[in-house]
RNA sequence: GAGCCCGUGGUCUAGCGGUCAAGACGCCAGCCUUACACGCUGGAUAUCCCCGGUUCGAUCCCGGGCGGGCUCACCA
């Protein structure tokens, strides 16, 4: 018996069900197709957001139906553990501790915040494999990471460069560019004096003269007429320094003066340009942040050094205009103290080698949708450097490398995994001392190679049959670092091979009002918060009906609410099934027209339901499983077969049982991929589990015998029916009394009108306008 | 500024070379019709952003504009 209510109760009763079971575990290669996918390994922050909810709903649909498509699905579960904001977390809570007592402190924490998120992610129904986990803090996660890096180091692929950096002097780290956030504040635009080739003043602009030191190149528009003339010549600095002059097509012509100094380094477009154009690289400024190799600035702080220099110049005469101006700049997100571009020693990816090649295996992929594979495009053509992989940070995977003190020569560690703690020193060939690297790797080094993690490589027999995946699902905002590092690696620089088949990208969840949630607007809603009035099913299918791929969407209280609606529609529709099925018995009966309508309905609906889940439309699949139970078969069917349920033709009966049983059975086992708790919950309380313990097993419906002739006979009935319910109330008359019907000729199949009369409680048709009668009872009397 | 996506009843979305343009929520009216009031039966509400073009015919295709979103670059 079904309960009266369907509720999250039941739904922890199934997933509590399916983990003592083990019900979604992969019992490794066998003769069925594999379907494997490639995760996102959520990082771990402990709290799992609507955006999650979104996107893992999404790819565990997918899971879902392939089971029931027949195929082996391999669906690990990995999280992604390594990075700073577990640092900050940590080091706020037991302040600043030893390195490795700290390292420890944040093993313990994310371990904490995984129970936590796989807590909420079975309370969502979601169906990973819990006995393939992965963490990148693993020490095998960090051999795998490392061994792939020493077979990419062997092709040449990664290097030890001095190379500008985002750097934050209060912390004393190179930062991610993930790790800065804009600040939006005025700055004074200086218009100083430089003496041109023959001695005539040029007026360049610039925020940031204390940096002039290290002025290497004045810069200005090859359109620019007003400079032409200073193409291939030398200029001389306002400190009486010669710099070469460059036209650049990046040069902003309207703003100051249209000529500008490029020094080492203002900002990243002077990175830009010293590439570009071989420029030399002064550093001005020195491990404390302060300037050096001014003489007379040395050991000030940069804005200290601005005020006095401008001073300087205006005592000189050399500042002829200033004015304000808004600007923006990077700041530390941690400290909030503006970054600088600095020279440091790092290891470098060369991606900028590869683009092409990147460019032409992600069209070995299928982007859905088919646009995604654009932000990829767009990222590749305008990366301007290598890839900056090493962190000076704690909690990461260390970099299996060594480097020498004295000539810089680097070597691949010997063992992995490596800790550099515990690795001994080496002789380099030229005699100086060779150092285990202590900096460790960005993230997005270990997340690059997860589909070859996910695959078992190198170790686990047959890894070749997990690896490329059948499937990427991810969000488009990480398309420039996930995706396209993940190509770089796994695909370009391990195995040669597309890492994937198909890339199903997601878009974000935005607040109701359409803004982006955050915790500083108050707009944020937990999915764990849901669940207990809305059940994990009607989420699933607040996902589902998120229409297209790759889009932003609100969320929307609307939907989850007529998720729950249908849920309950589904739930009270199954119990009337069940009461009307007794006595059934599953020999085929010779089915009536409306029978044979209904099945045709139901042909429809498998068709493109199924249609719908292979193209990762769920949204038409959910659609169209609403429309097609909650209208056809409950407002329709249910009520033209009543009378036949209830009544004493057997035949007729059973022929209205089969139906009703082949179509519910039928609906829940479509359902089953978005709402699985529900579908299991009748599979097993009216259909037995006949098929296995579990109906995320059973095989996937299939299109039955056609009746396109029937279905359309019957079509014209149903208008009939509508206007006798409509004529009906108009009349106020009750829908379960009996009546007379006048009406002009009716143009139906005799069949059909035999129905109607039935349905509809007819006693007699006569000819006239069209309306109603009710029979008086002591008429009949 | 560059690239991409989008612009459909009050709201959120679906759809499409010819349909009375679909659904949900909301709104209105009437119904406790032996599963469901988280329900049932009806109803109102749309210049399908604007201007051109292609076409026998465009909401749908093309061009331009306006408006919104995302990603990137944001400026010496």
């Amino acid at each position: 018996m079904l309960d009266k209510r369907f509720s999250q109760a039941i739904e922890e009763k199934w997933q509590d069900e399916w983990e003592k079971r083990g019900t979604y575990t992969f019992h490794g290669l066998d003769d069925r197709k594999v379907y494997s996918i490639d995760t996102p390994p959520p990082f771990t922050s402990g709290e799992l957001h609507m955006g999650h909810a979104l996107s893992y709903a999404y790819f565990d649909f997918v899971a879902r139906y392939k089971r029931m498509q027949g195929f082996n699905v391999y669906y690990p579960q990995g999280w992604d553990t390594q990075g700073f904001p577990t640092e900050t977390k940590v080091e706020k809570k037991y302040g600043r501790l030893p390195r490795e007592e700290f390292k420890q402190k944040c093993v313990d924490w994310t371990n904490q915040m995984i129970a936590k998120m796989k807590d909420s992610m079975i309370r969502m129904g979601f169906s990973p494999d819990w006995e393939h986990q992965y963490r990148t803090l693993d020490e095998d996660y960090h051999r795998k990471v490392q061994l792939s890096l020493h077979i990419m180091y062997d092709k040449n692929m990664i290097y030890r460069d001095e190379h500008p950096v985002f750097w934050c002097y209060k912390c004393h780290s190179a930062l991610a560019k993930t790790d800065t956030e804009d600040l939006e504040r005025d700055a004074l635009l200086n218009h100083v004096i430089f003496k041109g080739p023959n001695d005539g003043d040029l007026i360049i602009a610039t925020t940031r003269p204390e940096l002039m030191y290290a002025c290497v190149a004045v810069m200005y528009h090859p359109d620019d007429k007003r400079y032409k003339n200073l193409e291939g010549k030398e200029v001389t600095t306002a400190l009486g320094k010669k710099v070469p002059v460059f036209p650049d097509k990046d040069v902003d012509k309207e703003y100051g003066t249209g000529l500008l100094m490029v020094c080492t380094f203002g900002d990243k477009q002077d990175i830009v340009w010293a590439y570009r154009h071989k420029l030399p690289v002064i550093s001005i400024l020195d491990r404390h942040g302060k300037l050096t190799g001014t003489g007379e600035f040395d050991g000030l702080k940069p804005a200290v050094a601005k005020e006095k220099i401008i001073e300087k110049f205006k005592a000189e005469g050399k500042i002829v205009k200033q004015e304000t101006l808004p600007q923006v700049v990077k700041v530390h997100d941690r400290c909030k103290t503006p970054v600088e571009y600095a020279m440091s020693k790092q290891w470098f990816a060369d991606i900028t080698k590869h683009r092409d090649e990147i460019k032409a295996m992600a069209r070995e992929v299928q982007w859905v949708p088919d646009f995604g594979i654009n932000y990829l495009d767009d990222w590749a053509d305008s990366v301007e450097w290598d890839w900056v992989i090493s962190r000076q940070r704690h909690f990461g995977t260390p970099i299996p490398f060594y480097y020498c003190e004295k000539c810089g020569e680097t070597a691949k560690a010997d063992s992995l995994p490596f800790y550099p703690d515990k690795a001994p020193e080496k002789e380099c060939k030229c005699g100086g001392k060779m150092k285990p690297e202590e900096s460790v790797l960005d993230c997005w080094v270990d997340s690059s190679i997860t589909p070859l993690i996910a695959a078992g490589w190198p170790d686990r027999e047959g890894w070749e049959r997990l690896y490329p995946s059948a499937l990427r699902p991810q969000g488009v905002e990480i398309i420039r670092t996930w995706a396209f590092y993940t190509i770089y690696r796994s695909g370009i620089g391990i195995t040669g091979k597309k890492p994937w088949d198909v890339i199903l990208l997601n878009g974000n969840v935005l607040a109701p009002d359409g803004r982006k949630m955050s915790k500083s607007l108050g707009n944020v809603i937990s999915p764990m918060d849901l669940l207990n009035e809305y059940t994990a099913d009607a989420i699933r299918q607040w996902a589902a009906m998120s229409g297209a791929m790759a889009k932003d969407r609100p969320f929307s209280y609307e939907d989850i609410k007529f998720s729950k609606s249908f849920l309950n529609k589904v739930w009270n529709a199954s119990k009337f099934v069940n009461q009307n099925l007794e006595g059934y018995d599953s020999t085929k009966p010779e089915l009536k027209l409306v029978d044979k309508w209904m099945m045709e309905k139901l042909n429809k609906t498998i068709e493109e339901c199924t249609d719908g889940m292979e193209t990762y439309e769920f949204h038409r699949c959910i659609r169209k499983l609403q429309d097609f139970f909650w209208h056809d078969f409950c407002d329709d069917y249910l009520e033209y077969v009543k009378y036949r349920t209830y009544g004493e033709d057997d035949e007729s009966k059973k022929a209205a049982q089969y139906v009703l049983h082949e179509v519910l059975y039928s609906f829940i086992k479509m359902l089953a991929p978005i709402s699985p708790h529900i579908s299991e919950e009748i599979y097993h309380e009216m259909f037995g589990g006949k098929e296995g313990d579990t109906i995320n097993f059973t095989p996937w419906p299939k299109v039955g015998n056609r009746f396109p002739q029937e279905y359309e006979k019957v079509e014209p009935m149903r208008e009939l029916v509508s206007q006798i319910r409509q004529a009906k109330a108009a009349a106020k008359i009750s829908q379960g009394a009996e009546i007379d019907l006048y009406s002009p000729k009716i143009e139906l199949d005799p069949e059909m009108i035999e129905e109607v009369k039935k349905i509809s409680r007819i006693r007699e048709i006569k000819e006239g306008e069209f309306k109603v009668e009710k029979i008086e009872e002591e008429k009949e009397a």
